[in-house]
DNA sequence: ATTTTTATTGGCTATTTGGCCAAATAGCCA
DNA sequence: TGGCTATTTGGCCAAATAGCCAATAAAAAT
């Protein structure tokens, strides 16, 4: 592998990374239904809101989303909605394992 | 987050997890134009041979890929070729994200 | 001007991940 | 059987990640 298809690799796999965790997936979720700020997410999170603000800098960091300063609060939404089609191959990644699973007790 | 909504994303995180390294990126990426054994995935990726199979087991145990055993060599193959839709929008992220960097130089 | 609200950053620890090497396993062929 | 090839697994270490608390910043309200 050459040097400037790792590269390519290494920055696919930058974003894919910025997604790859329970609480971001939970709120590119959340976002697909329009901004939030950070005390609502946080909120529902039920988190530490430093630690809901640094997932939220990592997704900001990847160029999934965007932010809108209002006052001494901060929206976030997302910036390329194309990340939700994803979700439903994951889902169906999920469903297979489990008729997988189930067949092999039946 | 109630417990069920959180196992729910964790579930779906570990198979973006799955997918968050440049190597599983590329390997999909390979696997896209049909089954390949570990021996070739090894020559094109350069690493050990070891860290490539664990790298496979990682794509397996998250149901993205199934293998089929023949003689000595072992062939992965993808089991949801949906995936390769997801890269399409990772592009476009990193495409918008480099358009923005162009436009501050401007 | 001080206080309050909202958010980000730094520091710390615990855990996970990724890579290599060495050892073990499995099938094939002489 | 013994040797060869292909693959997986275990051990170890370095680096990255995630979470909390405390400190800081910035705008709004009193």
């Amino acid at each position: 592998m050459d040097l400037k298809t790792q590269t390519r690799y290494n920055a696919r796999a930058e974003i894919v990374k910025a997604i790859a965790h329970p609480t971001r997936l939970f709120i590119v979720d959340e976002l697909a239904g329009g901004e939030k700020c950070v005390c609502e997410l946080t909120k529902m999170i039920g988190a530490d809101i430093s630690t809901v603000s640094k997932h939220l800098s990592i997704l900001k960091n990847a160029g999934i989303v965007q932010i809108d300063k209002r006052g001494t609060q901060v929206f976030y939404q997302l910036k390329c909605p194309c990340i939700l089609r994803f979700f439903d191959c994951v889902e169906s990644v999920l469903k297979e394992t489990a008729r997988e699973h189930i067949a092999i007790v039946d």
